[in-house]
DNA sequence: TATAATAGTTTCGCTGCTTAACTATAACGT
DNA sequence: ACGTTATAGTTAAGCAGCGAAACTATTATA
């Protein structure tokens, strides 16, 4: 619309407001829905999950969990550690670094995964019913953008 | 751009892909800034940091923020003790109706949340430098959108 | 008035997280 | 070659957050 070509000011406020008052309810709202269904149907956390689909996404250690999740790399250990008693992980130990630990999922870990995934997808669908085609794209851009925020 | 009275198809996988790609990640970066460095500070968790920015909004009652945050009464009703005992907060029985509780900042209670709020938002105006005011734009239009996902 | 519904709290047990200390392996400087 | 330092991960202990169930107190309803 307008023409700035350096930082703005008050659009910044503005958007950070905006931030504030959306994500942390809707992401509360989203682990709520994790949590009470999906998890209970497939006996598996939030935490649980997120590591599954980080796994997924190409995080292969534990320290690449840990930097993702922003929490410490005890607490992904011991997470995959459940995980691996559960039989949706495999522990292997690096070739070339034999301090790594390459982590990847079984074929039931996969299957959950999907499961769960698509469970949230469609509810999310729902959600997302009566937005418009316009809407849609720039919740796309936005994200884009917010990406750019990360690391 | 394009001029689609009903829902599209594909648009909306595009919209939850590039959503889970990125709000995930993003949450765990706050919440982990917050943690280490606002929270490390004021000596208040990210839990309690959120009880008190909600009950700044609006949710006065125990039940109103077990609902915000789609978690128990019960884990609301323990959060609350210990910022009462922390003295950021105060309890106030209902007249109208003595079963209701009202819960209200105090004068401490407003400071800290102000203090980390504002530590927390410019952390974010930092990660926002690079964006453009057509991006800025963007974003607040995307989350008035999904404003509307929540409840 | 008896019964049901609502608001909040207490208790208990589980999970997730952190810090500190540890093992094992690799890289580096001399 | 060797001692130091760094890196990857684990174990252990302790604390915080959460839910389920059971409870108190108050209000609404039949």
């Amino acid at each position: 619309m307008t023409k700035s070509p350096s930082p703005p000011k008050e659009i910044v406020e503005e958007a950070l407001d905006r931030f504030w008052e959306t994500v942390p309810p809707l992401w509360s709202q989203i682990r709520g829905y994790i949590r009470s269904a999906a998890a209970k149907n497939f006996r598996l956390s939030i935490e649980q999950f997120q590591i599954l689909r980080l796994i997924r996404s190409g995080r292969g250690s534990v320290s690449d969990l840990a930097t993702a999740k922003n929490i410490s790399r005890p607490a992904i250990s011991q997470a995959v550690d459940a995980l691996v008693k559960g039989g949706l992980l495999t522990r292997t130990q690096g070739i070339e670094d034999r301090r790594h630990v390459q982590l990847a999922l079984t074929g039931r870990g996969d299957a959950v995964l999907d499961a769960i995934f698509e469970d949230t997808r469609s509810w999310m669908r729902t959600k997302m019913a009566s937005f418009s085609r316009n809407e849609l794209e720039n919740v796309i851009r936005s994200m884009e953008s917010l990406k750019k925020m990360v690391d």
